[in-house]
DNA sequence: GACTGGTTCGGAAACGATTCAGATACTAGC
DNA sequence: GCTAGTATCTGAATCGTTTCCGAACCAGTC
């Protein structure tokens, strides 16, 4: 509290009471290794000294160990907490630390920071990362820290590296198959790639082609379900999963002509936008545009959202889970499961 | 990447190359100190033995320098992300972390932490104190650390500790002055207080005068306006701010004989559960019922509620720029303003 | 050949803790 | 009185860096 006076250390209490340094250490953590008297002598000079307790860095370089795990994230920060889902993540991770006694640090490591120092500098037990595109600067700087790691979504295949994600292919074929079942043959699909920026009109084959993250997942589920079926699908990139993404690029979408009959969105964040869309342009959901989403936020099912539900708080937990047990043989993989849910913004297709 | 290795250091790497530790060192942080030829000779040698640069924690403990802030949160870190408002404020401390290059340690200090070893293990340069209770353990804790501190928002009044936070107090008067206005004299008032559990059926005036936290300020607010005016009042505590715990509530006093005219909710994700209670119940609003909340979430402008906007993010950007400049003279305040936003919520009371 | 000015490099002391292998004293048992 | 055993405490090495201060070197000038 008094930065003028020397800063207090483990010896400078050692030197006050007149023992060793090991007594004093033994103090603060092996209390049964000396006499309730000393011990209390000891405390009691710390508080007279203002020492109050191990400096924590000090103490994780002689241990090896910083109680903390890090999360590196695809986008820069603040616009991670813009997406709901990535804050469902986060939450899994932060129950997953917490529930262990050990705190989370969120490393910068957006598109925009030009350097990987906030990697090299991260004190932790082991990196999770997540949603970042293959060949990122940072994900190589991961890479070269001693520390285990677990890649959470993206990119997908790297070898040797524990890894955690759900059937992305699978369960964007399921809602491509519901969305077809009910007749719909025009269909906007909105995403927002993390792999980078597409060309200006993207078709939806090169992008299951090209992208080798999520986004490249669900596309090659959708045209597993489209197969050689007569399906006209535009495709209009966000750049950003959040919710003014998805009602800008919906409105542009909404206004072609012939209108698209669905808008299939690559997450429940730019839905939500399109929902928005939809309201603002008198479209009434789903009777003129059907709207459908992934993930299964909290706010899709007010919103009464068609979606594909994903386990994202235990994508965390499992990431964490990976972290703490590192493999003996092999990568491993988790794949987690997803559901379609069907609610009220998909409708049969109405085309006049 | 190999453990079975012996763990490379910078002295295993200037033995390689046959040149001092200094050197090495220097080799990768003051790259103009030495020839370029020997630097790459030393980066080369490095690479060959599996060194990937200086290690963080050694290196902070040199430098006295984390290149980390911690955030201490008054609620569990998984029930944290729960509450749009506090994602709002993490966001913003992330944004001047990552502006200035740091990364963001979040610090479990929920109320079922039984011992405060994660704020004493945390390795920062700072830490910000986000809504706490006043007495808590974890603010103690805290306050033993040399490194600076910023509270926000609770708990208020600490001597000798910088402050960031709103006028809570004129915030709330403002809101209840436009909802008296409107004609509302039975009002149920759902908070969640983070200084504890109230009574059963506490009344207003009691929370206005005994919860020393935002809550307290915000009660005081909605008495200056009340004042001797006939309004009945009725407290139900949500214990945490999360739309789920507000429509439990809020289903509970709409339930009530006669029933209020109007729900004032402590924050907007409390207010957007009412909401949904409210057309769960078969209410129209406002036409049966008004609600209002607090905060100004973005989900609160897509639901139409009126409420007042407080500048969230800017409080965590404010608090991360207090602790790099510490104060020095006296304890710094930052309230930072609030405005009434109007929307469809809320409408002119129709007693029948 | 001594001196100067500018590079480039090395020695060694911090930074603040943990921990293992003893040393010391003290009690109990015979 | 002697030994064994236990409780308590200490010495010293170690974790992996950074950095101050001085030394060595080299070419050019008087």
């Amino acid at each position: 509290m008094d930065p003028s006076r020397p800063r207090a250390t483990l010896a400078a209490v050692a030197a006050a009471v007149g023992v060793s340094r090991t007594t004093v250490s033994n103090a603060y953590n092996r209390p049964d290794q000396l006499s309730a008297a000393l011990r209390e002598r000891i405390l009691a000079a710390a508080a007279e000294l203002g020492y109050h307790g191990p400096d924590p860095v000090a103490r994780s370089l002689r241990m090896r160990t910083a109680s903390a795990v890090g999360l590196v994230f695809g986008d820069s920060l603040s616009r991670a907490f813009v997406d709901p889902n990535a804050v469902e993540f986060l939450q899994g991770m932060a129950r997953a630390c917490e529930d262990t006694g050990r705190s989370l640090l969120l490393v910068p490591a957006g598109p925009e920071a030009t350097n990987t120092d906030t990697v090299q500098r991260a004190a932790v037990d082991g990196f999770v990362v997540y949603s970042l595109p293959p060949n990122d600067q940072h994900l190589a700087a991961v890479r070269t820290r001693p520390q285990p790691i677990v890649i959470v979504d993206s990119p997908r295949d790297v070898p040797d590296i524990d890894f955690v994600g759900v059937d992305d292919r699978v369960g964007f074929a399921k809602i491509t198959h519901h969305v077809l079942g009910l007749g719909h043959r025009r269909i906007a699909f909105l995403v927002a790639s993390v792999t980078g920026v597409w060309s200006d009109t993207p078709d939806v084959v090169s992008v299951a082609e090209r992208d080798v993250g999520v986004l490249g997942e669900r596309a090659r589920g959708m045209q597993d379900e489209i197969g050689a079926a007569d399906v006209q699908v535009s495709v209009w990139d966000c750049r950003a999963s959040a919710p003014d993404m998805g009602a800008a690029a919906a409105r542009e979408a909404l206004a072609a002509d012939p209108r698209p009959t669905a808008v299939m969105c690559f997450s429940d964040a730019l839905a939500l936008g399109a929902l928005q869309a939809a309201a603002d342009l008198g479209l009434r959901v789903p009777e003129d545009v059907s709207v459908t989403g992934f993930d299964d936020v909290p706010a899709a099912a007010a919103a009464g959202l068609t979606t594909v539900r994903q386990p994202t708080p235990e994508k965390g937990q499992r990431a964490v889970a990976l972290l703490d047990k590192p493999a003996v043989d092999g990568r491993r993989v988790v794949e987690l499961p997803t559901n379609l849910i069907v609610r009220g913004s998909t409708g049969p297709a109405r085309d006049d």
